[in-house]
DNA sequence: TTTACATATTCCTATATAGGCATGTATTGT
DNA sequence: ACAATACATGCCTATATAGGAATATGTAAA
């Protein structure tokens, strides 16, 4: 079988990097596609095709007004991808713990919680 | 030009629905192939190129161990995913709270504050 | 209505898979 | 050395783009 379609599902979506610049311009509020096409420097048709498939995952929305469309980031959407990413941090936080404790038997215990400025995130259970 | 390789980038990587269940099963602890085979429900021949595929992106630590190789999720790798997706969250945040203003306007601003078990984080600036 | 403007859609091509199958390779057991 | 085990790779095919060019569609202005 081929790749799956980008149409699929908000990651295969967001794996193009033309379409992540379009979602972090339109986060901020509503713009018309000849703001996109300005702002990201590709010629209409395919900002159009990467809204279309935006548009398909639920990633933006859009409105009509007079002969413009103003599309808008629909942030909810991108929330599943945050979540699922985020049920990896307290491995990374482990990772990270690690290192700092490692870090800090290099300095013999000398100097102690120097190192600690403010990142006091790291904590975690073993 | 075609689609963007999944080798280019995590992003791309992480697209496959296969790949984030392998990443998933191997976020716990090290795996050797064969349990991510049978794991998965695959053939070992895909799941061998799905983990060169992670390998590739550093989403994936392999050590060898005799004449199996032990993989492992490298979580930090996973980590600029997560801030990504994060810095949409004050928008998401800002669309549940305007859905909660009008779920209590709804109710005419009796019960008032009732709603509001312990989500104090949809608080924003306008 | 006719014209101009803003977008969407269609057609076409080069590219990159994902999965199935067969085979190569490294390491251990006998 | 030889066989078995555990993976990795190579080959092949159907599929799905991403981008470019040309065209269709829809709406507002003259």
């Amino acid at each position: 079988m081929a790749r799956a379609a980008t149409t699929s599902d908000p990651f295969n979506a967001v794996a193009e990097p033309r379409r992540r610049q379009i979602l972090t311009f339109l986060a901020v509020g509503e713009r018309q596609v000849g703001e996109i096409v300005a702002a990201i420097g590709l010629d209409q048709p395919s900002v159009s095709k990467h809204l279309g498939v935006l548009r398909e995952v639920g990633l933006v929305h859009v409105r009509r007004n007079g002969r413009h469309r103003m599309y808008r980031t629909n942030a909810a959407a991108i929330r599943p991808l945050h979540e699922w990413t985020g049920t990896f941090e307290r491995y990374w936080l482990h990772t990270l713990n690690r290192v700092k404790q490692r870090a800090e038997a290099k300095m013999h215990g000398e100097t102690r919680d120097q190192s600690n400025c403010g990142s006091n995130s790291l904590k975690e259970k073993p």
